[in-house]
Formats: C-alpha cells, sequence, structure tokens
DNA sequence: ACAAAAAATGTGCTCGAACACACAAAAAAA
DNA sequence: TTTTTTTGTGTGTTCGAGCACATTTTTTGT
C-alpha cells in the first residue's frame, strides 16, 4: 500500500507540484487539460495528504476552551476535571493550548457571563457541558456565528443543526435502571422515583431518565409494579421526605435519578425495613461507600471523566489531523457494583 | 505557554542548532562551556520536541502485525478484527500498516508457525493474542530479541519483564459474577461453576474467572452455598451433562466460565424448572439473544473490540508520537443486561 | 613554531503540504 | 504588430527536528 505524495502525483500527471495543488484545492487557474490529467491520476490512486506534513506547516496553537459547572460546588464534576487533566497531560507537546471555565452550576447568570467571556477570548472550539438548555442554546449559538466549533457533553440539547455530543442515553440509563430494579424487586412491592437534587437544575436530565424507568416497567406484560414519583428540592425539605417515606409502608426499590442516593439512603437509615433496594448514579466517594455496604446495589456510571478526555481529543484530534469529530458518542451504560467498582476508577 | 523550538534554544544559550541537537542527543562532541550553557537553558524552559516534525522526518512507514485466533474458527474473535479494522481504518492517512494474522485456536502448532512467519516478516511490533501460555512465551521472547515491540491482549502471562497488556482481570470478573449471583439467587440454593469449552484450551482463563467466583462467596460470612464445578470438553459430551445436571435438583445458579453460555442454556431448556439464573461472559448473538429473552440474567462483556483498537492506537502512537505506551491497562468489566446492551455493540 | 590531527561548532539539506511569488504563455486591446 | 492584460505553470520557501557535512577552533606531536 503505497503512500503518494503532491510530488508522485505530479510526476505521474506530467506537472509540477504547484498546479497538483491547485487542482486539489480548487484554487486558482488551472487549464482543462492540466485538470484532466491530474484529476485522472487522482482517480487512479489512493492519495491522502500527510497529516503530519500538513499539521507542520500550519504551526498554529490551537486554542480549545472547557466550560462546565465548579466541581467545588458539585462534586460531581470533579472526575470531568480530572478528564480534561488528562488530556492535557497528553497533548502537552502538540501546539494546544486547553483552558478549564468555570460556572456555578445554580446560577444562570454565571453561565451566560462565563460563556460571554469565552467568546470574547474567541477560542478555535469550546467544550461545553449545557446544563441550563435555553442559555446553552443561545451560547452555541454565539460560538457558531463567530467560526467556534463547539462541543457538547454530559446532557444533549437539541438544536436544528447537529451538534457534536459526547454523554450518556440518558433515557436509555433509566430503562437500565428500571431492568436492574426488575431483577432484585420481587414484583409485590413498590417502587419510589427520587428526583434528588437542592436546586432541580438537573431537570431535564431527571424526566429523561424517570421516562426510560417507567416505559421499562409499563411495557412488561402481567406484572402490575406500583411506582410513584418524590420530588425533592428546596421548598420540599428533608423532614417531608421522611413523613412521605413513613407513610410509604410498601415502597421497597428507590431508584435515585440524580448522583445524591447517598442522601436518600441517609434519611432511610433506621427509618425502616432494613431490606430495600436502592438504585443511583454516579460513583461520588459517597455512593462508593454505601455500594460496598451493600445499601446501594448498583450505580449507573456515566464516565463523566471519559466523557471530557474523549470530547477532548475528538477536538484536537480533529484540529491537529483532521480526524472527524463523531457526531454523536454514546458511552457505554456501565453498571456498577461493589466487585466492578475498582475497574472504573 | 510558549512552545520552545531548537532554534530559540539555540539562541537562548548563544550556541547553533547543532550544539543543542548535540547537547540534547548527547551525541557528538560538545565543550564543557556549551554544555553548561545549553543545559542551563534547558533547566529554565520546559522544551518538549515537536512530535510532529520529529515524526515528518521520519518518514518511515511503521509495519505492525496483529496475531489472533481465526474468528472463523470461535465467533468471539469477531469483534477484536473489527477492532483492527477500526484502528486501520482512523490511521490511514499515517504512514502505518497494520496487518492480519489468524491461527488456529485449537492448534498450538498453528500458533508457532504463524508467529514463526511473522517473526521472518519482521515488523516493528506484534500485538499478540498469547492464547497458549507457554508458546507465547517462547514467541514474545523470539520478538523481543528481534527488537520487535509486543503488545498482549485478552489474555495475561507472566514473564520476567512486563509486558504490554490491554485486557480485563480475568480474577476479577469472576467476582464480578459472584456478587451478581449473590444479588438473584437466594442463598439456599445451589450453584454450578461452568467451564463449557470443547477444546479446554481457555484453561487459564477459567482457573482465574473460577478463582474469582469462589473466593468472593468464601469471603461472604454467615452464608454457606454450595458451589459445584461442572468441565465440559470434548470427551465429556453433552449427554453426560445432561444427566449430570438432572442429578443436581437443587442448583440454581449457574456461571458459565466461558462465551458458551447459550449451550448451557440450550441444554437446559425444558430440562429443569425454568427459574434457574444464568450468568456468562461475551455478547455473541446467540447469547444476546437469550440475554434478551431474560434465559441469561448477566453477560459479562469482554471488550474484545477495544481491546485490539486500544492495543492498536497504543503502538501507532508510540511510533508516530513518542507517546508512551501503558505497561497494563485493564478495561472496565462490564456488566450487561437486556437495556444496556444496545450501548455495547 | 608549524603542521597534522582532533575536537568543537555551525550550516544546510530533508521530510510533505501549503502558499507566495516569479515567470511564461496565451488572449485581448492598442 | 506591439503592448497590455489575463490565464496558466513552475519554483522556492516555510514549519521543527534530525543528521550529514563543512568549517572553524583547539590540541597534540615534531
Amino acid at each position: 500500500m503505497k503512500k503518494y505524495t503532491i510530488k508522485d502525483i505530479a510526476e505521474l500527471a506530467g506537472v509540477s507540484k504547484g498546479t497538483v495543488d491547485r487542482v486539489i484545492h480548487k484554487r486558482g487557474k488551472v487549464s482543462q487539460k492540466a485538470l484532466d490529467k491530474v484529476t485522472k491520476i487522482l482517480g487512479e490512486i489512493d492519495y491522502r495528504p500527510n497529516p503530519i506534513a500538513r499539521n507542520l506547516k500550519n504551526n498554529k496553537v490551537y486554542q480549545i476552551y472547557v466550560v462546565l459547572p465548579d466541581p467545588k460546588e458539585d462534586n460531581f464534576w470533579a472526575p470531568c476535571v480530572e478528564g480534561v487533566i488528562q488530556a492535557i497531560e497528553e497533548f502537552k507537546s502538540f501546539l494546544v493550548d486547553i483552558k478549564l471555565f468555570f460556572y456555578k452550576p445554580t446560577s444562570t447568570a454565571s453561565f451566560k457571563e462565563i460563556n460571554k467571556k469565552v467568546l470574547e477570548l474567541g477560542p478555535d472550539a469550546v467544550l461545553l457541558s449545557p446544563l441550563f438548555h435555553k442559555e446553552s442554546i443561545s451560547a452555541v449559538n454565539n460560538y457558531r456565528s463567530a467560526g467556534i466549533v463547539v462541543s457538547t457533553f454530559n446532557s444533549q440539547i437539541v438544536l436544528e443543526e447537529a451538534i457534536n455530543y459526547v454523554g450518556l442515553d440518558l433515557y436509555q440509563s433509566g430503562r437500565v435502571a428500571a431492568k436492574l430494579m426488575h431483577t432484585i424487586v420481587p414484583d409485590t412491592h413498590d417502587i419510589v422515583i427520587c428526583h434528588f437534587d437542592e436546586t432541580l437544575n438537573n431537570a431535564i436530565h431527571m424526566q429523561q431518565k424517570e421516562k426510560g424507568f417507567r416505559d421499562y416497567f409499563s411495557e412488561l406484560n402481567g406484572v402490575d409494579y406500583t411506582i410513584l414519583t418524590l420530588s425533592v428540592d428546596q421548598t420540599n425539605p428533608d423532614l417531608s421526605l421522611v413523613n412521605f417515606l413513613k407513610s410509604q409502608d410498601k415502597a421497597f426499590g428507590f431508584f435515585v435519578t440524580t448522583s445524591k442516593s447517598y442522601n436518600l439512603v441517609e434519611i432511610l437509615q433506621g427509618q425502616r425495613q432494613k431490606n430495600i433496594k436502592v438504585i443511583g448514579y454516579d460513583l461520588l466517594d459517597e455512593n462508593i461507600d454505601l455500594l460496598k455496604k451493600d445499601m446501594i446495589s448498583f450505580l449507573i456510571h456515566q464516565s463523566p471523566r471519559t466523557q471530557t478526555y474523549l470530547g477532548l481529543t475528538y477536538l484536537i484530534e480533529h484540529f491537529l489531523f483532521n480526524k472527524e469529530i463523531p457526531n454523536k458518542k454514546l458511552l457505554p451504560i456501565g453498571i456498577v457494583n461493589s466487585e466492578n467498582l475498582i475497574t472504573y476508577l
């Protein structure tokens, strides 16, 4: 499998490399005769420009900025930062400059402000966690008008034109949780879906997960579970939750749609019969601890670290080597128990 | 974060780029004075040679050969070939040449023959599936004496010097299966470990998995399961298996240590009570079918496709960009049920 | 002191693509 | 026909590292 260069083509076509260049890039003036000669050769061989030579000539430092919630505000985002750091480390020698920008996950104003700032700095690409749907669409459009490539991770947003996304199919993850619940909870017992988030700013996430969860059970024949939904936010503090849980004597399986399973387990502790089953999301330290103690049966892993790492490598390799960015990269939905846990850390 | 070039260093140190080159590569003669000047600058700045320029100058087509069992003989290996094809596709434009070599998974002679052939061809690197332990060690040593880089995948072999490995921790995967079994099978029931392989050439694999499985249960306190082991090979055909299973009335959970779960389910079908639980390995079409029908509870995913893909990218990026090859890359042990199945395909 | 050898250092070319620029050939205008 | 413009084509430089070769400086031997 011979690798052809522009010079090779020039010789084969009996023209100079300048002419070949003009034909390939459709720039400048080329006579019909020369065009024919070169396109003939181009059709006969499989010419792929050497991405390394191209990049060397380019000699540009690409600016890629990552916009995500501050992990100090919500620990869920800490692994995302690790993924970014890993990418920085791995591409240190290359002409890329990766910078992190944090916003407050509880504040749309902060989100807008940071995106404005990033837009002004004018990077080549932005990897964005589009937590707030409306504001994200506007931010993405602004970036695009400025010719900035945008990729998203963790939550999908809907736009007319497709946008690059790395993350989970959240609806499907709800179905996965349901299947697990179905496997471990006898069908005479009740199930509670808990939307456990202090600010409810993960609303879209939680809805998609709930839908997947409920769809699974409603598609089952001959089995009827009772499934309740419980939303907890700032206007609905722990006390009311405790009261609710007390009143639901039969509830047996709990599906927590956020990373706050540990919060639920804490409240349930001692409160009810020991034999309840909890399925939740994310490998936070608090959750890991309870998973090991069998107080959480399964955790669904959203691979936050992989999301940012992959999102970044796609962008970097696009700029450096002209690789195509996959439009939609859905990561495997990881089912984690106490034994395969370490293989995910 | 400025990126320095050799020319930059030469100017800063007041010498020519030739001298800087000699200092960096410790070749040729350099005066103490010049050495000091250059090392001083080198200590002050963070110089990283541009891997792209280096590779361009190199201008060598790296030969990387993949040696694995013929997927026509055992379908387990088909995804491995897909992983190789994906890597070929992705690095088409680069100066790498990836070739596939198949051996018969039932024949050590074939394994030796193929490795001899590959050794004679003298590639730059070999990605090897070391199915036969003794023969693999000898093959790896031969490659190394010839200065060929070797990486392995799917099964780990033990050597004095470390060898690159991409794959699962098989012992741990046995523990994962045990934990799952523990979650879905009441402790009054018996469990059978099935080593289901026509030729028993996966002996090491199966032993590691069994050990992990048994260790998990023996570490449990206050619960005693009865765990039986059943080996099936050519000298022990289906009939004897059927007889065995008939005699074990209490057996309830089955752990199949190979990808042949479908074989077990086929035999069990109609033979015994319906409510048995099977946990096995690998997303073969036959297994997937049974997983969807709930006749297999969980499949453990060994990510064969990812194993070869990753193993290859490590080698390629090592040659092209001087990246370090991770000595041991243990992939997450994927727990697969009917709902997260599609996210693994 | 002077030539020869050895040591130290600088210069220049290569890799492949990209692109500026110079120059030639053909076509249009004088 | 000559001049000017348009169109077409080839040459040469750049990017950074690597390495061969040329050149300069120092050391050694007589």
